[in-house]
DNA sequence: TTTTTTTACGACACACGTAACAATG
DNA sequence: CATTGTTACGTGTGTCGTAAAAAAA
């Protein structure tokens, strides 16, 4: 089942181009950064980055989940802000 | 941390006004409803609902969580039908 | 007695960090 | 050699369902 820590890990992938920069950004190491965009990819059933040399780049599908989870966490962020400050939608 | 299983087990107990209806929504038993919502209580500081004797109300934060909830499991079900048909945003 | 929520408990699964590996430049 | 992603493993944390309790109608 989807997680949000999955998602925010795979934003911190797709912005830092990297597995190791986003798990300094998100104060892990690189092993769980692997294996959480791993099942993510074994849920979507495609991959999404493309692993180079030394670099990846997004698949088509990694950047139309980027678009999405992006608007997902803003839109959970302004929750938990709507809900501390008893804020109405 | 805030947890998407949290937010469906909070959107049964809203929407069916118990937590063994949720639990039978839920395919699960009330135990789990109970922790959960609690923890979820205990993330905002306040309370989601209101025991009362027989049945539950939710509280005016409960009513905000509420509808930014829904919201929030809106835009995943997008995001997976998305994925899927490799739509963009 | 039935229906409700809460609490305790044991078993299992998951997540985390460490460490070692392979491959590239 | 430095940096990348992957894999394996031990430990701790969490999750689940069962069972029992307490309260109310």
């Amino acid at each position: 089942m989807l997680d949000l820590k999955d998602l925010r890990c795979f934003i911190a992938v797709y912005e830092t181009r990297g597995f190791g920069r986003a798990a300094k950004t998100l104060n892990t190491v690189q092993s769980n950064i692997s294996v959480r965009i791993r099942r993510l990819e074994d849920e979507v059933g495609a991959p999404l980055f493309d692993r180079l040399h030394r670099s990846i780049r997004p698949t088509a599908k990694g950047e139309v989940l980027y678009r999405y989870a992006v608007k997902v966490l803003q839109d959970i962020s302004e929750m938990e802000a709507a809900i501390i400050e008893q804020r109405v939608a």
